[in-house]
DNA sequence: CTAAAATAGTCGCATGTCCAACTAATTACC
DNA sequence: GGTAATTAGTTGGACATGCGACTATTTTAG
């Protein structure tokens, strides 16, 4: 957003909907194209609500992950299958969030290879302010009605199961 | 894919989905973490299918512009403009691909502020075959049937246009 | 019971994206 | 016409993400 180059009243054409007009169908491609421009759009506004508070969606999600869990910790290998992403995605996100002094990693007594990642105090608090704020833009995300958002997530859902969401 | 944590077949727990099960509903934000991971899913899915070529997709929108731009060549910030993205991302991707010979920059000299991008020989080549390998995916990727994937599509573009894509 | 295989995390490296700041050039405006 | 505002690109820095490789520990096999 922000500094994001002013498109007047262009139509969007990436690669996807230039194909579209250009060669043949490539439908999936066009759709393709479309769910990755959404994502860029989701995201620089979640970030963007997230910045005053020190945080980016990515460690956002680590926070939440962990205020739900059952005894408070999570072994970083399970945030990782949750969030799926790569183990170092997960390592990086812990070492800012940990700078940051927001988790706390603990030491597994039991199998010694894996480690704990923990809310601190000011962790929860973060997360609390956080969501809120969240919360606060969900109302304005829209451009679809409620039905017409679980219509898509049904649809992607669909999507994300072929596709060997895994 | 590859090495990514495998999960069972355990549901999918973004932020979105464990809200919608513990707070209130936030629908849309279960829509939103839908479609940032499908968005994953799409991306590695056609970086995997470049990197033989040597390429990245982000890459390779640069040159579906520049094959279809009518004169051959653009100014870069026309790029930017086209694939929305920051202009410091079209001059990372043109660094790379005009090191590896698939870009040229060439100079304006009715503006003299502004730089063309033009297609070479070889990135002609690279372009066709990354164009060949994609559309050999597209018909795997699905999930969704062709009206599916339309009715996907239009519902992402009210939210596109909602959202201000702009 | 020991050697091989699997698991958990980390590090370094490559990419991509955006922001802030800066230079150069062009356009606007008083 | 000459200065201010705008536009085009680049550079440097912050983040996130994935891959390959490596260490340490635990499990599995034979």
């Amino acid at each position: 957003m922000s500094d994001a180059p002013k498109l007047e009243f262009d139509p969007i054409e990436r690669a996807g909907e230039i194909w579209s007009r250009h060669i043949g169908d490539p439908t999936s491609m066009r759709l393709a194209t479309s769910i990755m421009r959404v994502q860029q759009l989701i995201s620089a506004e979640l970030d963007a609500v997230l910045k005053p508070l020190g945080i980016t969606f990515a460690r956002y999600e680590v926070l939440v992950l962990l205020s739900f869990s059952a005894t408070g910790q999570l072994p970083l290998s399970k945030i990782g299958e949750r969030l799926m992403v790569h183990p170092t995605s997960v390592t990086n996100a812990m070492d800012r969030l940990e700078t940051q002094g927001l988790v706390r990693r603990v030491a597994d007594e039991k199998d010694r290879r894996r480690t704990f990642a923990e809310l601190t105090d000011q962790g929860q608090r973060v997360l609390a302010d956080a969501t809120a704020a969240i919360m606060a833009i969900d109302f304005a995300v829209p451009g679809l009605s409620a039905e017409q958002q679980d219509q898509t997530y049904e649809l992607l859902r669909h999507l994300r199961a072929s596709a060997g969401d895994f």
